[in-house]
Parts: C-alpha cells; sequence; structure tokens
DNA sequence: AGCTCAATGTGATATTATAACAAATCGAGA
DNA sequence: TCTCGATTTGTTATAATATCACATTGAGCT
C-alpha cells in the first residue's frame, strides 16, 4: 500500500488503477458516496444491487454480466440472467457504474456523484479500467458534432492499448 | 440530388451523412477507393467481400452481421454466420468498414484511405450513422491516456444522439 | 495438370442480452 | 396493524451476437 487509509490523495486523481494505491479505500470509498446518492435520490440500495457494485469494486477491472452472475449464483442470489443484468443496469444508470462497450463488460464507477464524462483506457496485457478525466475529449467529440448540427446525448469513448506496468514488462 | 457527380465537392467535407448528397457518388467513389487499396495491399476483393462492402454502402446506417448475412444467403451466398463475420472482420482490418460499438453493428467507411480516426455520430432516432472528424478529439484522448501513462492503440469514439433533421421534426 | 494456400461453406456451439410472468418484499396510508 | 399498490426479485424461456472446427472450393503459381 503506497498511503494509509485516512490520507488518500489518491482517490482524487485523475485516475489509480496504474498506480500502487491503497484499493481497499478505494473500495469503501467509492461504495459509500453510492449509498449516500442512492439515498439522496430516495432510491434504495438492495442487497443484490450493493454485493454487485462490491463485486465490481473488488479490482480495477471489467466484469461480464455472467461473470457478475455467477458469483451471485454462488451467494445464494438468483442464478439467471436478469438478476445480474437488473443489478448492472441500474448501477448504470445511477452513475455507479459503467458499461465498456468494447468488453461487453462492466466496471465500477471510482467517482460516483462527481458530474464526470470518463474516457476508459483498457489493458490489453492486463485488463485493467482506468477511468480517465475526459473533459477535454469530450468537450472536442461536443464540437465536432455542433459542426454537422449534431446534439449529442450521451457518447462512449475507449481506448485499447497498454498500461505503464505492462508496457515496461513488454520492452 | 443537391449535386451532380462530377462534382461532387460534398465527398471531401466532413461528413454527408446528414446532408442531402448525392449518394450514388459516395457508393461508387467509396467502392472503388476501396478495390483500389485492397490491390495496393496485394489482397483479394472478393465476391463476398465487395458485396459486403456495397450492402454497407446502401445506406449511412450500421447494419448487424445478421442483416447483412441474410442479404448474402438471399443472393446465393452461404448463410452462416462466419460468412458474413469473416467478411466484415476483414472490411473492418482494412479500414473500409468501422464497427460502431454502440450498435453491434457494421458500417461502411465513407473516408477509405485518407488516414482517418472518424469519431461516430449516431442518431437515435433515425439509426443514421455519420462519421465525424475526429483528429482533435483523439488528440485530447491520447494526450489524457499520456497523462497516465497508457500507450493508446486502437479507440472507439462514438456519440448517440440526433441528427439536425430529427431534432427538427422533433421541435 | 498438380500443388499450395487463402477463402468459403457448413454444422455446431459459445457468449451476451432480453421478454414475460409469477412470487416476494417494501412502504405508504387506512 | 393491515392492506393496497408499486417495486424488486426469481425463474423459464428465448433472442441476438459471435466464434470454433473442419470440410470444400478456388485462385495463383510452377
Amino acid at each position: 500500500m503506497a498511503q494509509s487509509a485516512d490520507l488518500c490523495l489518491g482517490c482524487s486523481a485523475p485516475d489509480l488503477a496504474f498506480a500502487v494505491h491503497d484499493h481497499g479505500h478505494c473500495q469503501t470509498d467509492a461504495l459509500s458516496r453510492a449509498e449516500a446518492l442512492i439515498a439522496q435520490r430516495g432510491l434504495r440500495m438492495t442487497p443484490v444491487r450493493r454485493r454487485v457494485l462490491e463485486i465490481l469494486l473488488e479490482q480495477h477491472r471489467a466484469l461480464g454480466a455472467y461473470d457478475v452472475l455467477e458469483r451471485l449464483a454462488a451467494e445464494g442470489f438468483g442464478n439467471q440472467p436478469p438478476v445480474a443484468y437488473r443489478a448492472l443496469d441500474f448501477l448504470e444508470e445511477q452513475g455507479l457504474a459503467h458499461r465498456i462497450r468494447r468488453l461487453n463488460a462492466f466496471t465500477a464507477c471510482m467517482h460516483p456523484g462527481e458530474a464526470h464524462a470518463p474516457a476508459f483506457l483498457i489493458c490489453r496485457s492486463c485488463n485493467a479500467v482506468a477511468e480517465a478525466a475526459a473533459q477535454p475529449v469530450r468537450a472536442a467529440l461536443q464540437s465536432a458534432a455542433e459542426a454537422l448540427g449534431f446534439s449529442v446525448e450521451a457518447s462512449n469513448i475507449e481506448a485499447l492499448g497498454q498500461c505503464p506496468d505492462c508496457q515496461r514488462r513488454a520492452a
């Protein structure tokens, strides 16, 4: 661990997926923010939903719906696809998880609540997924769209490549 | 038709999907560029491949692999998924078609050969798909990635929203 | 013609996702 | 506290997307 839980500068940094960090803190932090948000909105953080979020938070990776489902089933929740998809869809709608379209998979949002519009960096070697700050990217996309009279309502921006560690390892 | 085929300024414009244009010229132009490129690279533009490209070129839309397959089958080509997927994969590798991940579908490249890195604008009302100039978008993504030490090898940038016509119609 | 390799055809199957409906649970108000 | 209505979950079934493996065909070369 690079730092103690109560001095976690990291969690406000653009992204941690590729850096050594106190991941336990990532998790509890994201989870408690999530709980707060859901309550604020008058919605329910049910056991399945919480558990799915916890599972996604375990690693800076994307998990397929069926991977999540497998975990849920092993813990006594329903073992049919809709169980996983419903929870994942809920989390996504609430901005607590993101869908990585390139992988047909889902990843926990590491910055819930902070209005954000992430770009995702997907390492092809270790499968880590990082949320990168994407304001400039969105802005550029927005203006390219405007030039054609197109109004953007949602977007997905994903990059496949290699994270710093895997680059070093490969060199 | 907005203009004659031999005075087509449009085809060099950033994008035409949302504008009235001589689409026949789009098609023949993209197809002949494609043929030339493939030949240049010592590869083969076989009947299935050419036909798939033609089908994609019919409209500024994305077609699912199974939609393409259906067309192929009706014309006497094989009617098993690999027939469509192989041709689509080939076209994608050669930069003659793009995969729209948000739609699990494919669209013809309207600027083959021109080194380009498009962003896609997908109209949720009429399903038109436009390739927007994305140099600035890529640059922003690139620099966001670099900040984290991540090397980008491929990326997909897609926006969902409404095209000018559909906005007007909805207003 | 005969060889070789790429491309295609085909059957089977894997993976991802949704529809439809029943049962359980929760919370608000009588 | 009880009941109503709405939300959530469980379950069956099936749809939609994608790949594997292997046989066959066909083009290009000698």
